[in-house]
DNA sequence: CATGAATGAGCATTCATTCAT
DNA sequence: TATGAATGAATGCTCATTCAT
């Protein structure tokens, strides 16, 4: 059950294949290492080894070990982006908007593990990383993208008004991290629809406007 | 509030007055590294320096580095399984031991982090940990305790018997950590009266016995 | 007051013009480096990246990074050899050819730090430096001219005649490097006019033809 | 002329012997290297190489490699101190003990290069060096003790009192280094006799008290 | 019972240099 | 004329571990 395969199969992954093939090759290289290992435990040479190239090459391209690492967290919320762009569209009503996101945000870690890994737990300890450009424009991203789906259903009466909607958000992301944290560090199975649809329930619950006749 | 002190000054805790005071300085010195940083950062220089002994005195004593952790975890679990031993003693019920059993187990990982941590992520990456006989002893000790409970409990008719006993020890268990790990890794307080009660309300309803009159 | 600005600001300097754009902008790269740091710490990336240009074309016009240096030494002598050729015309008797050449000689070091600490520090390391076409070309026509006039001066009585010239020369040159070395080590301040007044006063009166009459 | 054999074949040096026989060798090691080369260009895998011992010993002694220079410096220092101490003993008079002072100043310089050097050029890039205990030490020492003969010359009249003692310490200390310097940078040879006969008689010419009958 | 001395293997990182295009 | 891509060989430094005493 555990220990499921992953994604990063997509080796002509999001970046728009503009990278050098060596860069593009040791990116791919930390990618495979980390679905065996945590980032600490992998070592340059390992790197530069699996991805067939030069330690020395990965300093051409990345200031530090750390640096790489970002990159590859950057790509693959990346491709994530785009999906969550996509995903939304067409559906009609704020919490059946908000239904689809979590559904894929848990969809995104069930199916990337490397990713909730580094989400969860690496990314942690690095304080730098909060200041990096690839956690601001995910901050102003994603997290705005959820606000404004929790304003329009404020707006359009689905959602209660008399809760902050940054609180409501607090909660959907501090719910779906919830439902899932076990899970991705204990390699254990994780199924998008039992667990999004209970989450739904329980906070949807909360969050719903209750009209008078209903 | 977070990162409370533990409990690891019971120097003469224990083991039985046996082993020689080198022995247990370098047990005691790891036990206090351990309370600032995480295993893999801890060097045997620190580890020989705290303990105000030869680096070399380390590996008479102990075949390396792991082996030492190891050691250290046997002593806080045997610290602990003695107090689980007069925990119950006096208490009447199935479900009150239980419920006694949940909230001491739940108090130790908020009293001692170094443990909880050592559990819950420290320990996993060793596969050799499982074959240790540190990891063998407690499975039978505390596992079979809790097996015994719920069979007594089963027996007098507290709780439902169409479930099978070894079921509910997973679900307890797996409930335990599952209300734990987030606290631990992030250093958020756990309160054991809250959450042990949560716990216990929630899955007492699921194994009581529903009996007819109540 | 030490650490004066210098004097590579003739970018179209000595050499004749033949020279393509790529190859001036990294030999003016490298002479503004080394304004700031001694050869050994500057690297080829800094070298091309300050140039402008890539990393392989220093390697297209010089064999190696030390070569790069003796070009540079070479354009600075070049530049300054001019200012010797121009400087003693129309300057009539021996000592006051002298006299003007110390006094530029000095000049030089306290106007072109770069040039003098190349001279002074960096150059003796290279053993190789000897053998190159800069050194034996300098050495050729620095050396020589001052030797004429020592021997215009003996010839028309100005100097004495008891000395060889070489030996004389041999104590210009010494004294010169004397009175400069110190301040170009520890970047102090060179005042040519004071250093060069005392150190011919010195020379002077040892060299100078005693007459009868005077 | 210029390269002269030095002195450290003291293998059995100053320290009081009581140190690893690991420590020495690496000590003696760049020692032997600083001979042919500076510091800068000597790697730690030299140094290990010609001690004959790990790389990784180094490190058990030194804190870094400049912790090691430091210690280089600090045995010649040593070494010398104890010449300074019994150099003075016996003589008669502030003036001739000065002279021994500065005899004995460049004596150590024209035996020891490697120290005069680490003096006159390694140590002054290394702002931390100020900062060590070992410059703290000489400094006091024999700073001190040069103050300490001045001052006596002042009281028993021998040098003038309308000049401070420390601006004829200074006058003196910048005197041998003026001498010094250049022969130690181009590893020219140093005569001890001749150099400090000139500087004395110069800078006595200066301080010595002009008594009305002389 | 304890340690002083020593190290092999590895670490992230740097840099001058090469070569196909 | 110019460069993008790549690297071999170091560099200073760390650490768990061994062994003679």
């Amino acid at each position: 059950m555990a220990k499921s395969k992953n994604t990063n199969k997509s080796k002509s992954s999001s970046q728009a294949q503009s990278f050098p093939p060596g860069r593009i090759k040791i990116a791919e290289s930390l990618k495979s290492l980390l679905e065996e290992k945590e980032f600490g435990a992998i070592t340059t040479a390992e790197i530069a080894k699996v991805a067939g190239v030069s330690e020395a090459l990965i300093y051409k391209y990345f200031k530090d070990k750390r640096a790489l690492l970002y990159q590859v967290l950057k790509e693959y919320l990346d491709q994530y982006r785009m999906q969550f762009e996509l995903d939304i569209k067409g559906i009609k009503g704020a919490l059946n908007k908000l239904r689809k996101l979590v559904w894929t945000h848990i969809y995104v870690y069930a199916n990337n593990r490397v990713l909730a890994k580094l989400i969860f737990l690496e990314v942690r300890s690095f304080p730098d990383y909060y200041q990096s450009e690839t956690y601001q424009w995910v901050k102003k991203e994603y997290s705005k993208r959820l606000l404004d789906i929790i304003d329009e259903g404020i707006r359009n009466g689905e959602i209660r008004d008399d809760i902050s909607p940054k609180f409501i958000r607090q909660v959907i992301l501090g719910g779906i991290e919830h439902v899932c944290l076990r899970e991705v560090i204990f390699d254990q199975e994780i199924f998008p629809d039992e667990l999004s649809e209970n989450l739904c329930r329980l906070i949807f619950e909360g969050i719903e406007r209750k009209t008078a006749g209903s």
